[in-house]
DNA sequence: ATTCTGACA
DNA sequence: TGTCAGGA
């Protein structure tokens, strides 16, 4: 009775501050080319942090969040540049941060047996779907896995 | 394999 | 903005 149920672990998983992504994953979430991040990032449009190790940028969810607000502002027609101002007046935009939320969470199933949350499909040929696994340490882990071998 | 900076037939 | 070079 005191070991605590798997789903427990569940609010875990939404740390935001563990949401952290690598240029490349962003791009492909957001539909924003690495080359338009860096520059945006150079305008100071956007901010991203370097992973200590390598140099390279990493992006928390909350900067992915903007990344993706100011995208849906271009995509309205906005330029680059109104689009961050209508960012920055507006602050987030709520139907973004559903819309986001709704599209990339795609539930939860267990991973040699660690609780992973579906956050849908990292390609667009939808042959790889990427899951947040809660181990045992509390430690989020993020891995792709093969849609094939996604149902085992 | 992935990312980084600089540069432009 | 895309893309390629030349390194890490």
């Amino acid at each position: 009775m005191s070991s605590k149920q798997w789903y427990e672990t569940f609010p875990k998983a939404l740390d935001l501050n563990k949401l952290i992504f690598k240029i490349g994953e962003v791009s492909k979430m957001v539909s924003v080319s690495s080359r338009q991040l860096r520059y945006w990032e150079q305008k100071g449009y956007i901010k991203s942090n370097r992973s200590n190790n390598h140099n390279s940028r990493v992006y928390n969810f909350y900067n992915l969040l903007r990344i993706a607000n100011i995208k849906n502002r271009i995509n309205q027609g906005y330029t680059l540049i109104g689009a961050v101002h209508k960012v920055n007046e507006h602050g987030n935009n709520l139907n973004t941060v559903f819309s986001f939320m709704r599209e990339s969470f795609h539930g939860i199933k267990m991973i040699h047996g660690n609780p992973a949350i579906n956050l849908g499909y990292f390609d667009h040929h939808h042959k790889q779907i990427l899951y947040g696994i809660i181990k045992s340490n509390q430690e989020v882990e993020y891995q792709l896995i093969n849609k094939s071998d996604a149902f085992n």
